[in-house]
DNA sequence: TTAAGTGCAAATTATTTGCAGTAAG
DNA sequence: CTTACTGCAAATAATTTGCACTTAA
């Protein structure tokens, strides 16, 4: 049973419901639940689910998401991206033990001052991760 | 003219300073003021210097910098990975048209509010990274 | 001396790309 | 039909590593 959510969110961005965007999309926002994850860990969790992407697809795909406006790429230790579906400006875990990235509640942060943009710049997003370590 | 500095800051972490490792403090901290490299910039950089240092090296004893908490690793873009002598909690501006990083004044930024480490966790670090893009 | 550091070239990891085949509009 | 999408395998980019050689202590 192929959500017609994640037919619609691809809808809403001009790409076209191929198999494999649709069973990705399926993945990432199925439950309506916000999703962050690598190429590798979807890659996983799609075939999980059955169905057979090639990872290459996953990373264009991905890309082309992010592109369209759908996700967000989410840069937190230099090796590999993380794609975030909720593309609010918000702010992450970043779960060192596991490797894994997670909301953090963006009610509980409040930056209350932010430096100037220098001449001739403006702020384009304000990227905040959390760095959690396993309590001793 | 090899300053005393360097000699200092790697002697301050237990690091011998072998003729490589003057060379790249020296570029790094040789002036007092804090630097934001990648591998390849600092590289470079020595270069122009006129030493000799090999790529792996540089590298190498970015880590071994970072490892005996001279400088601190900076995530920003997910490819390359940026090296910061300055190791105090602050936020940064990544300038999109020219990848480069740079410090952010520290003291216009106030964060009020953090959210709560989750069970069992604790925060390690906030990091922060202003991006601009040029104005139009 | 001798353990730590260095340089190369080869290995790894994450990601992108070229191109022939497949499918959506 | 026609253009965009997909899959594979090869290409690339950033970084690490194995190992013989060098050097600081």
């Amino acid at each position: 049973m192929t959500s017609k959510r994640a037919n619609q969110w691809l809808a809403s961005a001009d790409l076209r419901p191929t198999r494999q965007r649709v069973a990705l999309a399926e993945v990432l926002i199925g439950d309506g639940k916000h999703r962050h994850v690598t190429a590798e860990t979807l890659f996983e969790q799609v075939k999980l689910g059955g169905e057979k992407v090639s990872l290459a697809t996953v990373y264009n795909t991905l890309r082309a998401f992010c592109d369209a406006g759908l996700t967000q790429e989410v840069t937190v230790d230099g090796s590999k991206s993380y794609f975030d579906t909720n593309t609010y400006d918000h702010p992450h875990f970043y779960w060192d033990d596991t490797q894994t990235l997670t909301d953090a509640p963006a009610d509980q942060m409040k930056i209350t001052q932010l430096p100037d943009a220098p001449e001739g710049m403006e702020i384009g997003s304000v990227d905040v991760v959390i760095r959690l370590r396993k309590k001793n």
